[in-house]
This record gives structure tokens, C-alpha cells and sequence, in this order.
DNA sequence: CGAATAATTGATCTTAGTCAACTGCTGTGG
DNA sequence: CCACAGCAGTTGACTAAGATCAATTATTCG
């Protein structure tokens, strides 16, 4: 019983964050009627570059990340999806392939919106429209921002920076991540990041449990990642 | 006389391109009546990071850079935006302030539509919705593309990269930068700019005449700038 | 309990950034 | 029209950040 409440609880918390926030109880319903509904383990993957997309993804529950894959294999981690957050309409607005891939990194919810389905309810319903719009320029806007970073930032500040971000994602636990993911997030060596996690811990910024990390001085990682 | 029939073609030209490439004269036409036209000499800001926009900003000729602007100072050049392209609408729609500024890299003429007539004309012309939508979407894949390079790439690739961009932004001369701006479209120091432009000149692969550069040979370059 | 996978450490090497000096344009006023 | 100031471009020497390679130790999971 108690934990159904909590599932509940989740659910109904997911519904009110991204770009269906402004919405109520009556188109909520409405698009849950569109909507399929599956549980992914972890490391599987949503969907896959150069596919074409079919719909847009809901995620209730899970993280999920958003990549692209560099002509050498590696993975460069774009963004990191929690639940409420909606994946995968960028290609399907565009009208093209999708330009990054998307994979679980936890046992995940995620909810599978048919692509005409979607693209009816933005017709219809201006507020989601405008969320959707929303939702894309603050991305882009985020995007600049990481990009200044990427270019003009030591590995260090990015990590700083980074883990700044990775807290607000994982908000209700330990950052949670492999070393390589968190490395291809920064966009730096695996082993380059574990070195400068040690000096972090070593200087009491962060406490480290294998593969969970919690932030113990926030100000100062925060001078680190700016200035 | 033939001045002012370069002028109307360039005029008609820009208008084809960018997210107003959908609309009917009718509709240009309206547009056209909440624009205001200015010429701005070279270097001349647009906008600026940290403002709030009041509208948006339609290039009718010229050149302008986008950019973010690091805390050392540094510029960051997100894009650079030609004849045709509509600028300053992200921070719009996001209703946050500019995260970018703009600036002219050569004399440019540019309309200002104020922001309230552009929400309008928006959410009246479903085409003019899409595009914009649609815009946003792909300049956002183009962004996780540019990360990735930034992340991934070696400061030899990714000139060789921006330089096959820049060829398409320039398309109608040769490419005309300061070394300080596409150091910084780059992501690079100017010194390293420069060593790299003599490799790829000695190599024959491009032509440099002081500021204008012309590339000479596209398939090494693409090949350069990785698979 | 291993086998497989992930994390860590050390040593080395390369790339690219920084600093400093110098050259060469460009435009402006005498 | 030329000189010169100021700025953009170039070059060299040096340095350091971070990548790569190789080996070792933890973890995890069947």
C-alpha cells in the first residue's frame, strides 16, 4: 500500500514538470489515451541516430542519457533526462533523422506518444505549443552556454561545472553514474576524470562511494566551475 | 539604376530563405509592415547578452555573428548568421534574457520586428509556427553535432570542419574573418589559428590572401575534418 | 566463487595554450 | 603624400594540460 502511494505520488509529480506542465487534468487524459506505456532495464537503448523518428518519449520514471557518437566511438553525453522530462521531439519537428541516440541509465518508465498523435495535441492545445517552443529556445540557450564552456574551460572547472548539474538531476539521491559516462558528460578522458575526482574528494568538495557521489561544499565547486 | 536592381533581387533573394521561406507575398507583406529597417556598420552590436529582447531581427544583407562571451573575456562564436536568417527569436520565445550577443561582421541592413507583432503573426500563420518550430529543432541537432566536435575533434579537424561551414555561410565569396573571430568560431588560440591556416595553405588546401580565405580543395578538407 | 567489467594508478608523449617579440597593414592628420 | 600610431597578423620558445598506453586492483554479477 505504501508503496503504491509513492507510485502514485511519482507519477503525478512527472506530470507537472517540462513541457506538459501547463496542462490539465482533461488533456492530460487525453494524451494518456495516445499514449504506451513500457519499463526499460537499464542501458537499453530508446532510440538510435539516424532512425527516423516515430513519436516522442515521456519518461515517468529513470534517467536517461542523450548522446551522440563521435566517428571514433566515443560517446559525447549531451543531456541528462530525468523523469517528467519529454525526449525525442527535436527530430521529429525538424523533419529529420535523429541526430543523437538515447539510452537508459537506470530501470526507467518511459511512455511512447505516437508522432501524429503529438503533433495534433500541439495543433489544438496553443499552451502546449507555446511550452514546446519554450522548451526548445531554453535548450538552445542552454546549448550556448555549454558550448562557451566546452571551449574556453579547463577539464577541471567542467567538472566542477558539470557536477553542479549532475546534483540538480539526481535531486533526490547521490550522483549515480560509471566513471566513463560522467567522463564522456565532461567530455574528457576516463582517466583523466577519476584523477581530478580525486583531488576533489581529497580537498573535501565531494564524498565518493564507488559510484555515487554526493557534493559536500557547493560554494566552492561553484567558484571552481565559474570565475 | 542597376544599383537599385541588385538591391530588389538581393531584397527578394532573402526573403526565400530561413523560416519565412513558406510564406506568400500576402504574408511578407504584413510582415513587412511591422518591420523596421536599419543599416548597421561593421562591428556594430545588435544585441546583447544579459538584455531583454523586445523583438526580433530579420538580415536582409551582411553578416553577424552570434556569440557568448566567456569570463575571461574571450569570445565564443555560436554561429554566424547570413542573408535571410532571422535572429535574436530564442531568447524570445524562452523568455529568459539574451544568452548571446549579436554583433555585424561587415556592413549589414537589418529589420526589427517587435515582439508582439511576431507572437502574433505566429499564432495566426500555422506555416510561419512550423517553421519556427522547426528551426529551433534543427539548430539544435546542428548544436549536439558542434559539441560532440568540440569535445572530440583536434583543433586541426575542427577548422577544417568550420571552414566547410563557413564556405556555405560565405557562399557567394570568399570567407572574410578576422584570425581573433575565427580563432574563436574555432574555439582556439589566434596563434594556433595561424599555424594551422599555414599547414593547410602549404598543404594546397586552401588560399589565403590577407583576410579572405578560398578553399581549394573541399575533399582533403572534408577528409581533414573526420570521416 | 571466479570471470568479466569497471576503476585506478603510473609513465610518457603530444597538442595546443601562453608569453614575448617582431612585422606589416591601415587609416589619419600634418 | 608620407609618417607614424595603433592594431592585426605572424613567428619562436617554452610550458602545461590532458590524452594515451600499459599494468594493476576493485566490483559486480552470473
Amino acid at each position: 500500500m505504501a508503496g503504491d502511494l509513492r507510485a502514485i505520488h511519482s507519477h503525478v509529480h512527472a506530470w507537472r514538470t517540462g513541457i506538459f506542465s501547463d496542462l490539465d487534468g482533461a488533456q492530460i487524459a487525453q494524451i494518456r489515451e495516445h499514449e504506451i506505456v513500457n519499463d526499460y532495464a537499464k542501458n537499453c537503448v530508446v532510440f538510435s541516430e539516424s532512425q527516423y523518428p516515430k513519436g516522442v518519449f515521456y519518461i515517468h520514471s529513470g534517467k536517461v542519457k542523450i548522446y551522440a557518437v563521435g566517428n571514433e566511438g566515443k560517446e559525447q553525453i549531451i543531456h541528462i533526462a530525468r523523469e517528467g522530462e519529454v525526449i525525442g521531439f527535436r527530430a521529429m519537428f525538424s523533419g529529420e533523422t535523429y541526430k543523437v541516440s538515447a539510452a537508459t541509465l537506470e530501470a526507467s518508465s518511459i511512455g511512447f506518444i505516437d508522432r501524429n498523435a503529438f503533433s495534433q495535441l500541439i495543433d489544438d492545445h496553443k499552451p502546449l505549443r507555446d511550452a514546446v517552443i519554450r522548451e526548445l529556445a531554453k535548450e538552445l540557450g542552454d546549448k550556448a552556454l555549454f558550448i562557451t564552456t566546452l571551449a574556453q574551460k579547463s577539464v577541471r572547472e567542467r567538472l566542477a561545472y558539470s557536477l553542479l548539474l549532475l546534483e540538480d538531476i539526481y535531486r533526490d539521491g547521490p550522483i549515480n553514474l560509471s566513471r566513463e559516462d560522467l567522463a564522456n558528460f565532461v567530455g574528457t578522458a576516463t582517466e583523466t576524470l577519476i584523477r581530478l575526482l580525486r583531488e576533489l574528494k581529497e580537498d573535501g568538495l565531494i564524498h565518493i562511494q564507488t559510484r555515487k557521489l554526493t557534493i559536500l561544499d557547493r560554494d566552492k565547486l561553484k567558484r571552481l566551475a565559474g570565475a
